[in-house]
This record gives C-alpha cells, structure tokens and sequence, in this order.
DNA sequence: TTACTCATTAAGAATAATTCTTAAAAAGGT
DNA sequence: ACCTTTTTAAGAATTATTCTTAATGAGTAA
C-alpha cells in the first residue's frame, strides 16, 4: 500500500503543478512549499490515499508539516477542482486523476480501485444539472465487496 | 430538515418492510423491532438521513435504543443491499431508495440531493466488473456546491 | 409452552477522524 | 526591506464511529 507510485511521464507532473500554481494565484490563495508539497504527493500517487496517508509522504520531506495543513489544504484542493474526494468509508480519501473513470468502493475495507470507465463522465451529466449547484466533478462508484474481503471471509468460516 | 417526509404509497412501505423481515430471515439475521423501526425510518426519509439524524426520529417510539445500534444496523443493512451509503462528508448518510437515480453532494454543507438518472444504473455498469468484487449498488455522484451554499457565499462578501 | 442457545442490544467508554484556536511565520504586493 | 493578510504548527477540542460488557430477546427444538 504505498502511496509514492510514480506516474510514468514525469514531465505531467511538472505541468500539473505549474498549472496548480496558476489556479492559486488566480484564486488569490498563496503558493507555500506545503500546498505544493501536498498537491504533488497526491498528483502521483495512484493509491487514492488518505488524509493521515498524505500526511505521511508529506513528513518525509517536510517534517514539520502538521495534519491539519493536510486536511486544510486537501479541502481546498477539492473546493477548486484540483483533487476530488473519492470513496465514502469514514476515512475520506483523495484522486487527482479527473480524467473520466469510476470506482469501485469497498465497504469492508474500504480501498477504492480505479474502473476504467464505461461511459465518459460528460454523458452522465443531467441537462438540468445547474439547477442544483455548480459541479465540480462527477463521480461514479461501485459499492461492494472487493474481492480481496471476499476470499478473506471465505477463508475464516 | 424533517427526516420523516411520507412515501405517497403507504402499502409500499409495508412490503419493504416484508422483504426487509424475508431478507433478514435469509440471512440468519435475527428480525428485531430495532431493525425493523431504523429500517421503516430510512425507507420513508427521503432526505438521505445521517446515523444521527435516524436515530433522533427513532428514538421517539423507542426511547431507550442506542445511537451504535442504529449504526451497527445501518452498516448491516448496507452490507445485505437494502440500502446506500450516499455522499462523503464526513458524516456518513443513507439511502433506501435503490432505484436508478443520482446525487448532487454539496462538498460545503454536506447536502446530498437526488438527481433524476440521466442514464439507468444497469448501462452505467462495465462489462468486467465483477475483476473487482460483488457490486450491491451503483452510485453517479455530481460534487461541487450547492446553489443555496453559492448563495450564501454570495451575500455575506 | 418452556428451555436453550446464540445473536443482538444498551450503556457508556474508547478510538478515530476531523476541525478549531492561537500565536508565530511567510507570501505577495508596496 | 516593509506591511498586510494568509497560512501555518501545535495541540486542544470536537465530532463521528466503534468497541466492551453484561443483560436481553429471537429463533428453535423438545
């Protein structure tokens, strides 16, 4: 389970985060070593990690950083569409990847694997959609048992 | 924010309620008046009521039932597809409503809405699903904010 | 019905997740 | 460099959820 699995291109990473700069100052929110920090650990990361899971690639290299700086920044992330809160176990858990895919959530362990999705977001999106709010994104999830929790159960009886 | 909105069809509660007992049953799950009332409770809210908020209403038949045990029967009741676990705050909320239909989730107050499915749940499903596990239900979420939220914001700037 | 067994419950303690408070530090503009 | 305003770290506080335990009650078989 670890978080750091780096994406292939790197330089992807490099213009996510140039452009993540810009929609801060856009926003009027101030560029910090711990915003960037966090932005990219959740950028690379394919694990859909966790606040505390965030919180503990951050402190490798900003060993100061505290939790709540964490929770802080990822909210803000989700408010400006960077990140997207995925899965709904008790522990909230982040994806920067907005391109079109689902997930398939479990609801004993709670992981969340990525489904490559079968219809692309843009066609889920209800013509009337405007009259409940401004969407920031569209999530599609499967909630189940995972077949790891499966076996798992299977195995003890 | 009243949780106790009545479903139009009162029969139809009752037969919800038969085929809660029957699943139960089949399951070697003992039918209990607890279960019975947090169930009768969810499946006549239409307001996607958090653990806290079912029990509050179920607390005035049964004035002695503990706030775990309507969390232990509601994740029970998740477990056994009889009802969702719908947006992610962090304060988790339910649904019995199992028809095709979609979410808006406000990120700022935690609101989920239904939206009317602009495609029905069985298209949404992809073909290898079952790679990842047992789906017991599919869940299109729409996240951003919510007009009454933007509204809000809006006024006190 | 009655007794038996095991699941379920209430109560409240415990834990886990998240947010708040405060004073100090740092960003961005002057 | 200076000033203003955000943002931060630290840790306390709050909120949500789960666990522990002993007592109760559901289903079952006599």
């Amino acid at each position: 389970m670890c978080i750091h699995t780096q994406i292939s291109r790197q330089p992807e990473l490099k213009n996510r985060v140039e452009e993540f700069k810009e929609l801060c100052r856009r926003r009027n929110l101030r560029v910090t070593e711990q915003r960037l920090e966090i932005f990219r650990t959740v950028a690379q990361s394919k694990e859909h990690p966790s606040a505390e899971a965030v919180f503990g690639q951050v402190r490798k290299k900003m060993p100061n950083i505290s939790l709540d700086t964490v929770y802080r920044t990822l909210s803000s992330m989700e408010e400006a569409g960077l990140v997207s809160r995925v899965g709904n176990s008790n522990k909230a858990r982040f994806d920067a990847d907005l391109t079109p895919h689902s997930h398939f959530v479990c609801t004993a362990c709670g992981e969340v694997y990525d489904v490559p999705a079968a219809v692309p977001d843009a066609a889920l999106m209800p013509a009337n959609i405007a009259e409940f709010g401004e969407v920031k994104n569209v999530n599609l999830q499967f909630r189940g048992i995972c077949n790891r929790c499966r076996q798992a159960a299977g195995e003890q009886k």
